[in-house]
DNA sequence: AAAAAATGACTGACCAGTCAGTTATTTCTT
DNA sequence: AAGAAATAACTGACTGGTCAGTCATTTTTT
């Protein structure tokens, strides 16, 4: 009778014991502390001290779950980025609009995606310690900036093709669709309570410039 | 006889002792070490004792021209910084050009301003510890952001004074126009070895897909 | 009662900042 | 001009505090 079954089992047969969820929940709380933590002061100035504090634990439970404070950053940044990815597939449904729709409508989904408070935050980090973390930043350029670009290059090539878009030759066109949005981003984040970014008005003016610069 | 004069005495006559300028140098140096050490690991992480080293004298010494590290950071922010100010403004001279023309010619001066060695390694600083260095934040923003904001602002206004511009009336326009440029520094720091950007073709797809978006 | 989870005092490494002492440069004296 | 005295620049061992990571003990769960 052990592995917890009975009380233990859920609705679809498997037994997980009530001890998994709760070091599952833990383990999420914890993130959720180390993200409030780094982001707050960035990484070499994080102490786990706090981050068990923010969590409600002792720093010796943080080790429990996690080896070192890297690894913690490391799997912080990992949670936290990958509903980033369904949620950019799963808005991108493919639909029979136009390609110019559906640029804008991608637009309009990416700032929302990305000015997400935790995300902003994320990239943010990114950028401050990618270099000393060159796996987290490949991570981070596979699973977001890479794919983002695909989707961005997938609606210009409908476009091309249906004659609303021009061709374009030159390198890094979805880059550069998509840097207004990384700056409003981090804008936000470092200067926003010098000069605000009015958001909504900032994206159409965003959008506009783009469907204008691209139109056939 | 006292002051120096003679063998201190300079080109222009005023005096000038071998100690001032030696002290001047070593200032520069030890601004040019800090600059390579925080670029490397971030202002934290990075240390006094490196910061010595690589400029070649003792910490002690360190702190006979710079009260603390933050002082150091600041300091290395804003010696670094003043010159992209006067350039961006000289390169600026008004000329009697085509605002089309004059908006190409001032994003090519700015991605060579911005891609800078020296400078999109701070700009890179200010993002990532922009947060915790509130009043270098503001600095930067307003000697570099706001600035060249401005700038842009008015080769607009020049173009749609002129017929060749659309008037666009949402917020953030240089910004996002500013955006590509941005974005291109920080990619080339964290991201190159990923995804190289060519920066020249990456320039171009810019200043078309803008000056298409612009057009009247 | 046994096992698992959590604790927090402790350790050892690290590093910003100091300062008593050393070296280099300039000024004064003869 | 040559040495003596004064001043400025520099050094690096040291201190005090901090913090990642450990582990013997306590608490909670089963």
């Amino acid at each position: 009778m052990n592995q917890g079954a009975g009380k233990g089992a859920n609705v679809s047969g498997l037994p997980v014991s009530r001890r998994l969820q709760q070091k599952e929940a833990k383990r999420a709380a914890l993130v959720d502390a180390a993200l409030k933590v780094f982001s707050r002061v960035g990484f070499a100035a994080a102490k786990m001290d706090d981050v068990a504090e923010e969590a409600g634990v002792s720093k010796g439970t943080v080790y429990l779950y996690f080896d070192s404070k890297e690894r913690l950053f490391e799997a912080m940044v990992r949670d936290k980025m990958a509903p980033a990815l369904d949620e950019a597939v799963e808005s991108f449904t493919v639909s029979d609009s136009s390609a110019t729709e559906r640029l804008r409508q991608h637009l309009r989904s990416l700032y929302a995606r990305m000015l997400d408070g935790d995300r902003r935050q994320i990239m943010r980090l990114i950028m401050a310690e990618g270099p000393n973390f060159p796996h987290l930043a490949a991570f981070y350029h596979q699973r977001i900036l890479s794919h983002g670009q695909g989707l961005i290059r997938s609606i210009i090539s409908q476009g091309v093709a249906s004659g609303e878009f021009r061709k374009m030759e030159g390198h890094g066109l979805a880059r550069n669709i998509a840097a207004g949005a990384i700056v409003a981003a981090i804008w936000k984040l470092v200067f926003d309570h010098l000069q605000p970014i009015e958001l909504d008005s900032y994206l159409e003016t965003h959008v506009d410039l783009v469907l204008n610069g691209l139109r056939a």
